[in-house]
DNA sequence: ATCCCATGTGTACGAGTGTACATAACCAAG
DNA sequence: CTTGGTTATGTACACTCGTACACATGGGAT
């Protein structure tokens, strides 16, 4: 049967998967498709992910842990002298601009916790850690609101196809951070 | 053949898919579904429907419509005298209480327009119908940031299971809202 | 009255899906 | 070396889906 002997397969598996929604969307997502982007038999990938949303489970959490790298490696979120509105607009704009199947991907797996409980708690997770990365800066509270806003301006961009404004993005994002807070 | 003539059949076909969606999500709308919900055969559905993607369309049209509705009727928006946060607010609470299905159905919707170009339209028609809605308190710009903030806070609801803090909404909404422009 | 065409209906086909399961290959422990 | 249990593989089954299409029907224009 030439089984092959792969250490790494279930990493190669939800790799495989991360590229499938990338390009077909979670509703493209099946143990065939990715089966045959892993370049793995399908008993392959139902053995490791008995079910699709264990799979997706494995997914999310993988693209938010890479995604936490991004924002860590960027800095500035850090640093109390930058201004911090200005720091996540051009934030979102950098991310927003160019290919955007990496930012599709992110939502598409986030919103899908919406009718898939299982992936709640990987949603949910994503939000506290972005809140308190950001509660570092300000109070939780505001740290919190921010995140929200953030997710509505990107999604407004994203569903309705308009461009990105930074400085609007900035103004909005100023007014939710209290002048007393601001670095 | 036993045909009968229904000429709200379209229409019917639309109410159906409404329901659908609201039990059993997108991932379980398909012509067959549709037609069982409405009792209709199958070859009605996909003659008043080619695509699901049309359907999708006039189901989130509709959805938009009532929720619409439902906004004009409870007043307070108009009222230039009312606390606009605070009415906001209130709002959100009323709609997230109690079941949950028209909710998620509506974001369902709304945001499979982040991989449907088709649905883009209507998602973009609903935001800037809102925003307007707004306007008549606030600027344009604080109208379009706080439809973002609604969604954002929404969908970390929606999403995380957390529950809704109606006075947290309250607060952060009154940052977004220019002192000058307060009612 | 009759003709036409939008509307309505039933059925069939091929493609894709989740799932189950018998079997094979391999590493590790005894 | 032998045994045992985890990992890997191929195949088959039952099901749902979108789509196409031939045919029925009846209302409204002529």
């Amino acid at each position: 049967m030439a089984r092959r002997y792969d250490p790494e397969r279930r990493q190669r598996i939800i790799d495989a998967a991360i590229r499938v929604v990338g390009q077909k969307g979670i509703a493209g997502l099946s143990h065939r498709s990715v089966a045959a982007e892993a370049d793995v038999p399908l008993g392959s990938t139902t053995y490791h992910f008995t079910t699709l949303d264990e799979l997706m489970v494995a997914a999310l959490r993988q693209a938010n842990e890479g995604f936490a790298k991004v924002i860590a490696a960027r800095g500035g979120l850090e640093d109390p002298h930058t201004d911090l509105a200005g720091e996540l607009a051009g934030w979102m704009g950098e991310w927003l601009a160019g290919d955007r199947t990496g930012v599709e991907l992110e939502y598409e797996l986030y919103l899908a916790a919406l009718r898939r409980p299982a992936l709640r708690p990987v949603a949910d997770e994503w939000a506290r850690d972005l809140a308190e990365r950001l509660s570092r800066r300000t109070d939780p509270v505001t740290a919190r609101a921010l995140v929200a806003l953030m997710d509505g301006i990107c999604l407004q961009v994203l569903l309705t196809d308009a461009p990105y404004d930074e400085a609007y993005a900035r103004e909005v994002l100023g007014r939710v951070i209290p002048r007393a807070a601001e670095g």
